[in-house]
DNA sequence: GGTAGACCTGGACGC
DNA sequence: GCGTCCAGGTCTACC
């Protein structure tokens, strides 16, 4: 029997803004269907899958704030209703109310107008982890196809693996069946340390921890650099680092006008946006984000397998 | 502490 | 067709 769940968000909430502001709602489980503005993904849960299809409204045009409807496939039962709610909360960045996304446009008013400030993520930790991982050195096709495979392959009823799955593999299988090439050992790994603890996910979300010693544990994970740690650090609600990569290089030259060598433009963007100081990675990304958006148009209207397949710099040029 | 080189994969590009 | 390059980096061995 399915279920349907109303929840109201913050007063500044809009679905297809907030989910599609980040390129993880591209990846597998997660789809979003454009036509109908609607956010689909298969979820784990204590009892097992179940399909949750998320929408904000009846009309063409949600309004901020709308009370989301959630509809799941299947019943959800009682003691289930906490785990379904924790992971909408962190996916849909629920806890982020308007006190918050106020004071990133108090610093950066060029976004207060069309309300960027949230940035979609996975329901747990490890997801994101695994996602970011997955994103390096390569294409962005690439990333779709790993996520698919692991999907398919590993994540039970086609929801994301848990650690507990991906720990058992060998690392061999998994790079043959998800075609996640060098990162193999490096996952089974990192699935080990969430599945035995060594990693765990409240020390790393607790706000009470230092923002450094954060960076600095995430830096001693495996196959976690720079830019992974720094990206995971906005995945767990942490905004003061920037991701510099091969992306931000070519949005120093194209978009800021940067001139010089990769290190040098680096170097230039993190001056650019120190004086955002703990905001300074959501001034970042919605700046390309916005850049994104101006060639490919609104990211809600993207397709995975079309659109988006495309919206990286290295495919604007 | 700074820096080459290797590392899977798959698509783009030049020949 | 085939070889080369490189993409939203990381790690290791050197110096």
């Amino acid at each position: 029997m399915p279920t349907t769940i109303s929840i109201t968000p913050p007063r500044d909430y809009l679905l297809h803004r907030d989910v599609c502001s980040y390129g993880y709602f591209l990846l597998a489980p997660n789809r979003w269907t454009p036509a109908t503005r609607t956010f689909t993904r298969i979820l784990l849960l204590p009892t097992g899958p179940a399909t949750i299809h998320i929408t904000q409204g009846n009309t063409p045009r949600p309004k901020r704030g709308g009370n989301l409807t959630i509809h799941a496939s299947r019943t959800i039962n009682k003691p289930e209703l906490p785990d379904l709610h924790d992971a909408l909360t962190r996916m849909l960045r629920l806890d982020e109310t308007h006190t918050h996304t106020r004071a990133f446009h108090k610093l950066d008013p060029r976004f207060k107008h069309v309300g960027y400030a949230r940035l979609f993520r996975s329901p747990t930790m490890f997801e994101d982890v695994i996602k970011t991982v997955t994103s390096c050195n390569v294409t962005w096709p690439n990333t779709i196809n790993m996520n698919t495979l692991l999907c398919h392959h590993y994540g039970p009823g086609g929801s994301f693996p848990t650690p507990a799955i991906i720990a058992r593999l060998r690392p061999a299988n998994l790079r043959g069946r998800c075609r996640v090439g060098y990162r193999d050992a490096r996952i089974v790994h990192l699935a080990k340390m969430f599945n035995t603890g060594q990693i765990n996910p409240t020390w790393f979300q607790d706000p009470a921890n230092p923002d450094d010693d954060v960076r600095q544990a995430l830096l001693d994970l495996p196959g976690i650099g720079p830019y992974a740690a720094s990206n995971i650090m906005q995945l767990l609600g942490r905004y003061a680092y920037l991701p510099l990569d091969s992306e931000s290089v070519r949005h120093g030259r194209t978009v800021l006008g940067f001139k010089g060598h990769p290190a040098a433009i680096m170097k230039r963007i993190a001056r650019h946006f120190a004086p955002m100081g703990n905001q300074q990675f959501r001034s970042y990304w919605f700046e390309i984000w916005n850049h994104y958006e101006s060639k490919r148009g609104p990211a809600w209207t993207w397709d995975r397998e079309t659109t988006g397949k495309t919206f990286t710099a290295a495919q604007l040029k």
